[in-house]
Order: C-alpha cells, then sequence, then structure tokens
DNA sequence: ATACATGCAAAAATTTTGCGACTCT
DNA sequence: AGAGTCGCAAAATTTTTGCATGTAT
C-alpha cells in the first residue's frame, strides 16, 4: 500500500496524504490530476485540487509513483511497482499493461553500448485488435 | 523538408507555415511549443503563438511531425523521419536518439502476442554516462 | 472567388504560490 | 512547540477559440 511506503519513506501524513494515497491505491485506471483530485473529493469534500498538486508531487519525487505519457491525454500517474510497459488501444483508449524482461535487457545492453547505466525508461505501445473493425470514433490517434 | 511534405501533403501553404517548418527542419534539437515560438518570432516577428499552437496540430495531425514526452519537460516536437528512441542522459537533460530494429521486433512481437498490431511505439531511455561523476545540479531526474 | 489561415485578445484549462490557519510528530 | 501542511484565492502557465481581416489556390 502507498499509505505505509509514504510512512516508511517518512512522509508526514496527513489526512489528505492517506485519501490521494487511497485514491492511487484504490485506481485500476491510470488517472489524471483531476480524476484523483475527484475521486479524493468524493472520499472528503474538503480536499483542494492544490493539496492534489503537491502532494502528487512530493509521491513522484518520493519516487512513490510514476508518471505516464500517453499521446492525446493528460499526464496520468500510477502507484510505483515492478516496472512494466503499457499498450493503448487506439480503438478504445484503453490501457494495458505488460512486462517483457527481453526488453528490459535490450535496452540496457543498448544503452551501455551508447555508454549509459539505464536508470528508467518508458516504453508505451499504441495498436490496434488483430481483425478488430475499424472504429475512427474512438480512435485516440492514428500514425 | 517539412516544407515539401506539407505541400505534398495538400497543405494550404501560408508564410506562417513555412516559416514553423523551417525552425522544426532547422532543429537538431527537440524543441517545445515555446521554443518553436520564439525561433518562428526570429524570422518574421508577426508570427503569434495562436498560429504555433495550429500549425502544430495540423502538422501533427497530418503526421508530419512527432511529439516527444519527457519526464519533467514540456510536450517536444521533432520532423517525422524514420522511427527512433530516445535516450535522455539526466545529467545534462541532453538527448540522444537511436534506433534499433531489435526493439522494434520485439514490441511487435509481444504486442502480437496480446492480440494486438502496433500502429507505432515510443521509448524513452533515461540514463546517465558510465563512470560519469554525479552531478545532481543538472540531474532532471531520480528514481 | 472563396474556403481557409492569421493575429489579436479574451477565455479556458492547467499548474503554482503566498498566506494565515491548522495539524502531525 | 515547531516544522511542515492545508485550503483558499490569486497568479502564472499553457492551450484554445471567436471574430474581423487577410491570403493561397
Amino acid at each position: 500500500m502507498l499509505y505505509e511506503e509514504c510512512i516508511s519513506g517518512g512522509l508526514k501524513m496527513t489526512v489528505q496524504r492517506r485519501i490521494i494515497a487511497d485514491c492511487l491505491d484504490e485506481a485500476d485506471d491510470h488517472p489524471d490530476v483531476d480524476a484523483i483530485y475527484r475521486r479524493a473529493v468524493e472520499k472528503d469534500s474538503s480536499v483542494s485540487i492544490a493539496t492534489v498538486y503537491r502532494t502528487i508531487g512530493i509521491f513522484e519525487k518520493a519516487g512513490l509513483i510514476q508518471p505516464i505519457d500517453i499521446v492525446d491525454s493528460n499526464k496520468r500517474y500510477e502507484v510505483k511497482r515492478e516496472r512494466h510497459d503499457h499498450l493503448v488501444d487506439v480503438e478504445t483508449g484503453q490501457i494495458h499493461e505488460f512486462k517483457s524482461p527481453s526488453i528490459e535487457n535490450l535496452v540496457r545492453e543498448i544503452a551501455l553500448e551508447m555508454g549509459f547505466d539505464v536508470s528508467d525508461f518508458q516504453l508505451q505501445v499504441y495498436g490496434s485488435k488483430v481483425g478488430g473493425k475499424e472504429c475512427p470514433c474512438y480512435r485516440i490517434k492514428v500514425y
């Protein structure tokens, strides 16, 4: 739980931070700041958007959450876990997570050839269901 | 040249679009909207920020330029060429480009296993020079 | 000629901040 | 008690838009 991570990370835990941490823990999607704010307000209507921004900034700096950049979307967040990547269904906008040690190894290998140690990397894949019918109305992005 | 791409793409070419296209063509870095705007104004001080936004939107929708999301940075743009990835030196902020057919194949393979055809993907790698000394002052992001 | 692009300035959307009050530890 | 956090509202940023005018085809 993010909440415990915060405490062991030495963060002062206020009710607001607890609420925001809970929202992030409970999210099975990848909410943006506004979505987190709306969910937090449901739990306690007094939570302010300023606190959400400040708290997300603190969680991020502490390495407890991870920002995700998806084309045609605001910046989203997820609780940091094992590193993994994202496959965006361009028909529906749905985001699928996946892991691939081979990609990870390959990335590190290539970076090393360039003389770099990898501290992190992010991979966003955009695609559509094999054999799926076209549905431009929901399409996020066509390349 | 992006300029010619625009014409063959059937876009009405105004002097402003020409200027913005030139700025993008000439950029060897990865400018954000404001940087593009400032460079465009140098060529013709009457170019407005609204036109820069509108033009970038049009170029992007036409598939002529590519947005790049780098942590702790505004959205950046580059002229679309062969697909390639970005390695960000977290000490200096410098962005190196690289290509890797093996990563590309691997990504397509994994997506296919998940039942998806890949239309595009983006990979941003963050790292620091092997053996390089620490210099937190310029560090973009520490994970 | 006319459909579309532009600049301007206002508006909308997003993010940050100063400050007095409040609350964890 | 004291350092740090919160809500609020103002400010700063970033992005979009309406409209009268201008321009490429």
